[in-house]
DNA sequence: AAAACACCTTGACTTAAGTCAAATTTGGCT
DNA sequence: AGCCAAATTTGACTTAAGTCAAGGTGTTTT
C-alpha cells in the first residue's frame, strides 16, 4: 500500500523520462502529473476506435499497445506499436477532430490519459512541450512516409527483411533477435497475412538467409538479407 | 519592370495568405520576406531527391509540384502534390536529417526556399508560427493515415472511387469534375501504374458509374461509387 | 491429464494487379 | 496543317499475394 504523495512522486519520475515531457520543470511536471488520468486495460482491450471524437491522448505507463486500422473485410494495418513512456493519438488531441485509428491494448496496460483541454492549455504555456511535440510529429511522418514506401514499392520478403534489420540493429547488431510480438501481428505490422508471413519465412529459412525456432531468429547471412531488403530478389546460392 | 521594393510588397501579400505564416504580425512578416530567396524550376525539374541533406524547406510561389518515393526499379508512389502557397519540406528543415523523399516541378515553377537556419530561428522567437506548422504536420499525418490504408487494405477500383469523390466534394459536389493531373500521375498517387488505372476506369465506365472525356469526368451514379469507395464490390446493375 | 484454446503452418486454388510489347490517341510546336 | 513526342490504351501473359479449409503445435485451464 502506497500513500498518496509517494504515488505521485513515482509518476513525476516517471514523466520527467517520458520523451514528450522531456525538459519541463519539475514544477510543471508536478502540474501534468496531477491532471493525468490513470486506466487500466486488459490484454486485446480496445482504448478507442477510429472515428471517435478524440478526447484526448495517452502516454503508457506500462504495458504495449497496437493503434491500427481495419479493413470492412477484416484485414489489419498496424501503424504503430507503442510501449512504455511512448504517447500516442495526440493528433486527434491536438486538432480536436476524431481519432484517425484505433487502438488497443496487446497486454495487460496501464496508461495515464490527458484530455484535450488540460493538453490545449498547457501547450500554450509552455514552448518546450510544443518542441517535444513537433519532434515527435515529425518522427512519426518519417515513419509513415517509410511504411507508405513499403506499402506500395516493396514485396512482402523484401518488407520482413527491412523488420529484421532494423530490429537486429535495435538489439546492437546482433544476430540473435527475439521477436517480440506474435507473427500474426508482424503480419499486421509489415501489411501482410499470417499465411503469407509463414510462406515468407518458410523461404527465407530455405534459401539460408535466416533460421527460425518460434520467436527466435537468427541471422545467418546479413548481406543477402540487406540486399533483399533494397529491393533485390532471393537469390538461391548457385 | 518592377521596383525592389513593389517586389518586397508583392512577396509579403503572398506570405501573409500562406497558411504557414498566417498570423504573424506584418513586421515579421516583413522579416521573413527578406530571407527568403526565390528560386525558379522548368517543368519535370528536380527540386531535391530523396537522401539528400535537408538544407531547408520551400513554399510554393506559382506552379506546382509532387513530392514522391520511387522504387529501384522506377515504380513511383506520389505523396503530395503542392500548389501555390503550400510547404513543402518541413520535416527534414526541422530536424536537419536528409529529405524523406524527392520533389520535383510538376509545370513551371517558382518557389520561396527558407534555410534552416532562418526558419529554426524564426521558430523559438514565434509560437505562432510553431502553432501553424505543429497544425500543418498535424493534417499530413491524418492524410499519411488514410494513404495507408489506402494502401495496405483498399484495392485499387475503391481508391480510385475515393479520389473521385474527393475531388468531387472539393468542387462543391459538382458531378463533373477535372482531373488536374495526367492520368499517369494519379495511377502514382493512388498508388498503382498507368495500365491499371486505364483498365479500372473502363470498367467504372462500362458499369455505368462514370463517363470519361479527356480529363473530364462526369460521375452517373454517385451511390454505387461512394459503395465502391468504402470497399464494396463493383456490382453490375442487374 | 485432458480439454480447450490460440496461434501457426501447409496445401490447393483464385485473383488482382503488374509486365511487356504494340497500337492508338493526344497535344504541343514549328 | 502536319509532325513529333508523350501519354494512354489494349492485349496477352505472369506472378505475388490473398482465400479457404484443414492440420498441427504448443500452452493455459480446470
Amino acid at each position: 500500500m502506497v500513500s498518496v504523495s509517494e504515488f505521485l512522486n513515482d509518476l513525476q519520475a516517471f514523466l520527467a523520462k517520458t520523451q514528450l515531457w522531456q525538459g519541463l520543470s519539475s514544477d510543471c511536471i508536478d502540474l501534468v502529473a496531477k491532471i493525468a488520468v490513470l486506466k487500466t486495460y486488459g490484454k486485446g482491450e480496445l482504448i478507442f476506435s477510429e472515428g471517435e471524437a478524440g478526447r484526448g491522448f495517452f502516454i503508457i505507463r506500462s504495458g504495449r499497445v497496437k493503434v491500427f486500422k481495419v479493413s470492412p473485410d477484416g484485414k489489419e494495418q498496424i501503424l504503430h506499436m507503442f510501449g512504455a513512456g511512448e504517447h500516442f493519438a495526440e493528433v486527434a488531441a491536438l486538432d480536436g477532430q476524431c481519432f484517425p485509428a484505433s487502438a488497443a491494448a496487446l497486454e495487460s496496460t496501464t496508461v495515464l490519459f490527458f484530455s484535450r483541454e488540460a493538453f490545449v492549455d498547457f501547450l500554450q504555456h509552455h514552448p518546450t512541450l510544443v518542441i517535444n511535440v513537433l519532434a515527435s510529429f515529425a518522427r512519426r511522418l518519417r515513419q509513415f512516409t517509410q511504411l507508405i514506401e513499403a506499402l506500395s514499392l516493396k514485396a512482402v520478403p523484401c518488407r520482413l527483411a527491412a523488420y529484421l534489420l532494423a530490429l537486429s540493429e535495435q538489439a546492437n547488431h546482433a544476430n540473435t533477435i527475439h521477436l517480440d510480438l506474435t507473427k500474426g501481428q508482424l503480419a499486421a505490422v509489415i501489411g501482410t497475412i499470417p499465411e503469407t508471413l509463414s510462406r515468407v519465412f518458410l523461404k527465407l529459412s530455405q534459401e539460408g538467409l535466416l533460421e527460425l525456432n518460434g520467436s527466435q531468429i537468427t541471422i545467418l547471412d546479413r548481406q543477402q538479407l540487406k540486399y533483399l531488403s533494397l529491393g533485390g530478389k532471393i537469390s538461391d546460392g548457385r
